[in-house]
DNA sequence: TGTACATCAGTGAACGCGCGTTCACTGATGTAC
DNA sequence: TGTACATCAGTGAACGCGCGTTCACTGATGTAC
């Protein structure tokens, strides 16, 4: 009776679909519906088979969108990259240039990140299945590398090219990193779950830019 | 023609078989194929099939000594475990006790660990699964932790329960962790190929001793 | 505005595959007497 | 030392399952005239 009647086929769809054919929306809704499956499931609880069912399509429909199942997992970390750059530029943007707290709001976005989308994050960084020679997924790799840079390059007084501003400036993001994978993994456990992650990245961040030269 | 004539059946055996039955040596070697299998194809490119193929086995025998396949991922990150903390013990042990070395040392351990056996290290850290509350791996973690708080309290010379102490063990580890996984997921990339880890734990452990209070 | 048609984005049935796991079985081993 | 037997640790055939992918198809859309 209803125009979108087709909809009362679909096993649990993710979003309500508009039409029939053509929602024109199938790309996305699959990258988000991959998305919340790798969230829920683990990295590799996912399959193209059960994106489409989410998405409410048949499972050949995927494959118009996409060559193959390397393809959405590629489709996913490319948007979840944007998306960490977007808020590590933001949390930068949020307290004065060259601050301190500059440096720790580009952390603080990271592990934020992480603690919001633990699957996603494991995902960006644990893709093994050939993927990491995906030349856009290193340049979005380095950009966001490259926001943690620009931060310590400001917070120093140096140019972001100094070999110094570069080495402490994967110190922290080795930390980060670090430190949001414990956060992910220990869940509730040992010392991660008590700390006060903005205090920490503030320590931190004091200890790595301020050591040996004294900022 | 050969006594162990059975082994021309062996479609690659891992371990030259023994005997045909009762070799005594299965588990072990069914944790072995697993490992080399995880370090070959990623954490999840493992199967009980082929692991069973790898030790020479049918498809059914490996439930003779695990209940079900997770009980062969546990048994795995379960004994990597346990090398992972005796090669950070056996790295503070060969400096002088309360050293900054034996503490850089620790970290030194940890990431020649990840760098050798990359597959091994991400299970270790990505189990997922179902495993995560496994008690006896908790315990394992934390006594791997304890160990860096050990070095931790001997180099700034206070006892390992102090807060502080912690806190910096804590910091410690995720720095050294985050540049475990920068180190194996960049492999050739940016900034983590052209470091000496030595050096740069060394820089890492005395910015965070001593940060606020010095050293 | 109306029609013809190329193209796009779906369907659904089918395929082969490898996997996890179970089952009844059998050969080797260790022990009691 | 020899025999009977319980137990252990394998076999190999079979099962059902869900997956990735392909295929010929069809309905909807946009465009040329």
């Amino acid at each position: 009776m209803m125009a979108d009647e087709a909809s009362a086929t679909h096993s649990s769809p993710t979003v309500t679909p508009k039409a029939a054919y053509h929602h024109g929306d199938l790309r996305a809704q699959l990258i988000t519906a991959v998305r919340e499956l790798v969230e829920t499931h683990g990295p590799d609880g996912f399959s193209v088979a059960e994106a489409a069912r989410r998405a409410g399509v048949s499972s050949a429909a995927p494959y118009k969108h996409f060559k193959d199942r390397h393809e959405i997992l590629h489709g996913v970390v490319s948007e979840a990259m944007d998306r960490l750059r977007a808020a590590m530029e933001e949390g930068a943007a949020a307290h004065p240039h060259g601050s301190l707290e500059a440096v720790a709001a580009v952390g603080l976005a990271y592990v934020d990140f992480a603690r919001a989308e633990p699957g996603v994050f494991r995902l960006v960084f644990g893709l093994t299945e050939g993927h990491e020679n995906a030349p856009d997924l290193l340049t979005k790799g380095e950009s966001c590398f490259g926001v943690v840079v620009q931060a310590a390059a400001a917070c120093l007084g140096l140019a972001p090219s100094d070999p110094d501003v570069q080495r402490r400036a994967y110190m922290l993001w080795s930390f980060v990193h670090g430190h949001s994978f414990l956060a992910i993994d220990m869940k509730h456990k040992v010392a991660s779950a008590e700390i006060d992650d903005w205090d920490y990245l503030m320590s931190i961040s004091r200890a790595i830019l301020a050591s040996t030269a004294q900022v």
